[in-house]
Parts: C-alpha cells; sequence; structure tokens
DNA sequence: ATCTATTCATAAAA
DNA sequence: TTTTTATGAATAGAT
C-alpha cells in the first residue's frame, strides 16, 4: 500500500524507520478510533517507538485502569498480584546481595571469620594488604600535596615580606624626606602632621 | 475502503456490526503485528468487543506487564496502588544501601579512593589494619591449633610406636620360646614350621 | 510536510 | 464465519 510493496521485517534505514513508525502509528490509533465508534467497543492500545517515546489510545468510554481489571477478570492472568510477585522476588534477591555483601564487609572488618578456612582468610589478608597500599598511597600522595602547598606558600610568604620592607624602606624615605621640609618651614605655618611619623 | 464509503458512527445493524468487528479487530491486529516488526516497536493491544469478549496483542518482545511499568514511567500516572510503590519504594532504599556498601567495599579494597579527605581515608585505614590483626590473628589460632593437632598426633604415633616395638619384642620372645622348643623335638617330629622365624 | 502510484483493507454481497 | 470483489484508505518512496 504505497509505490511498492515492502516485506514485514525491520526497516533497516533509520529515517525511513522514524517515517514509517510516525505515519502507521497515526494509522493504527485512526483504526483503534473507527472501530471504538462503528463497533462500540473498547480499546487500549499502547506503543513505544524504539526512542521509548510513548503514545496511547484508550477509548473514551472507558479507561486503562478499568480495561486492565476487566483483562484480569476475561484472562484470570493477574497483573497486580503478578507485579507484586515481582517486585517481592526482587527484593528478596537484592536483600540476598545485601547480605552477602555485609558479610564480606564484617570479613573484610575482622569479624565473624571464626568460620572461614585458611585460604579463604589468606584471600581476606591479601586484600586487606592491598587495600592498606592503595591506602597509604594515597595518603603519601596527599601529604606530598600538602607540603608542596606548603612550599609555595612560604614562597609566596617570602616575597610578599620582602616587598613589604621594600615598600617601607620606601615610605620612610618619603617621611623622612617630609620631615626635612617640615623642619626647614617657618614655625607658623607647622600644623600637626595628619600622617603620624613612623619613626 | 470497501463497497461504499461509510460514515464513522455506530453501525446500527447488529450483524453489520458484529461483521465488521470481526474484520477491523483482525486488521488492528494485523497493523499492530506490522508495525512492531517494521519499526521495532512495542505495542500492546487490548480490544473488547460489545458482547464483552476479549482480544489482546502484545508485542514478542515485551510483556504487557512491562509495557505497563513503562507507560506508569512515562506518563507517571499509577495504575498499581500503594502497596506497589511501597515495595518500589523498598527496593530504591534498599538499592541505595547496595550502593553504599559496593562503595565501602571498593574503599576498603583501595579502589576509588581519591575523592576521600585525609580524615576518610585515616578512619579506613584504621579499619584495614584492625581487618588485618583480626585475621592475622585468626591465622595465628590456625597455626598453632595445627602445630598442636601435630603435637598430639607426634606423641600418640609414638606410643603406638612404643607399643609396637614392645608386641615386636614380646612376640620374638615367644618365637625364639618356640624354636628352643623346636629344637629340643626328637628329629622325626619336625616339621617346617608355618610361621617363619622373624630371626 | 505533501504528493501520488501502489498496495492494502474492507463494505457489501454471497 | 469466510470468501469474493469493487472500492476507498493507507502508505512507501519521492519531493
Amino acid at each position: 500500500m504505497g509505490r511498492g510493496k515492502i516485506e514485514i521485517k525491520r526497516i533497516e534505514s533509520s529515517s525511513n524507520r522514524q517515517v514509517t513508525y510516525s505515519k502507521r502509528r497515526n494509522g493504527i490509533i485512526k483504526k483503534a478510533k473507527e472501530i471504538t465508534v462503528l463497533c462500540d467497543t473498547k480499546v487500549s492500545l499502547v506503543v513505544f517507538g524504539s526512542s521509548g517515546k510513548m503514545h496511547e489510545f484508550c477509548s473514551p468510554s472507558t479507561t486503562l485502569i478499568e480495561m486492565l481489571d476487566n483483562y484480569q477478570k476475561s484472562t484470570g492472568k493477574k497483573l497486580w498480584d503478578a507485579k507484586h510477585e515481582n517486585l517481592n522476588n526482587e527484593i528478596d534477591q537484592i536483600k540476598k546481595e545485601n547480605d552477602n555483601m555485609q558479610t564480606k564487609l564484617r570479613h573484610l572488618k575482622g569479624q565473624d571469620i571464626t568460620s572461614l578456612n585458611h585460604k579463604e582468610l589468606m584471600v581476606l589478608e591479601d586484600a586487606l594488604e592491598n587495600g592498606l597500599v592503595n591506602i597509604r598511597d594515597r595518603q603519601i600522595e596527599y601529604v606530598n600535596m600538602l607540603r608542596k602547598n606548603e612550599q609555595i606558600l612560604e614562597e609566596e610568604n617570602n616575597k610578599l615580606y620582602n616587598e613589604l620592607q621594600q615598600r617601607m624602606v620606601a615610605v620612610d624615605g618619603n617621611v623622612r624626606e617630609m620631615n626635612d621640609l617640615y623642619n626647614q618651614m617657618p614655625f607658623a605655618f607647622r600644623v600637626q602632621p595628619i600622617q603620624p611619623n613612623l619613626h
């Protein structure tokens, strides 16, 4: 039903697939609407494109939840209970994982190890030694970084101190000069200087 | 698309409606199958005829439950009730715990520790040292136990060896005694002894 | 999006 | 229901 017949198999061209998807999705939704009206039926249609985007249609006379309730009554399949069970299974599984990890953690902390055999103890010891080495390497790195920082700060301090001294000397020179000028002034013009003499 | 165009409104003739329903239902299911294959999509289709009879289609790559899960994720609408939400929350919480433990385990193994500060590293180091001490204590215990066992076995061995020697000496004495008796016998009665002489 | 040559779906009839 | 067949709808490929 187009320019050429196509085989019903996955369309390889991504853009073609996308276009066809859009067209056929509209088509199927239109059909769903039509059968709803023409034949007085209830239809629920949910479509997920490969991108994960969802489109849905549900006959106006009902709701998805009502449809699913009826679905359960019709088929005898339990949707919520099955879901319930799935979740419980998942929880059980994750809890098991949790327990395993907790045991591992305790073992690494040297707890509950009476039941372990020699080989298992050796493996643990290796792991711990390895961990310690890594942690200590990191500590050393850290300390080295601190030392480097300290050095940089010290150097900067020295620079600043030197600069400050130079400036103080310069200021001192200016003040001395000013004092000289002041002393050469006639007494009547003399006022208390605003800047205090640094000497 | 038929011998004549029809208006999209409820078909009044019950039999016509039934026929059209049957045909269009097949049509829409076919379309659903096609879009599933052609466009790599997931489709769920549920149809209730006015008689109440249900027909469904679900893409082979998924299940209705999975579709509805995704539906909830997409729309944010809740199809199942609070019970399931509680379970989901529990799962989320346990998964978080899991992640935390996994992180701790990795840290104890000295992995992913670049983000830790000095204090955290110290805590880790302490834990590892502690664990190591415990493990090694256990190892020493184990070795001591082996040694003790060895000692006990050795002692038992010695005892057994001594007993054996005493018995051998006793047997030896008997044989000597028997030989003496044998030698005192008149020649005619002498037969090859069944027990070989131990000397 | 829009167009259009084709194929497809289906209304009516059987 | 299913089949047949004339016809309208849907759509693949092009633009």
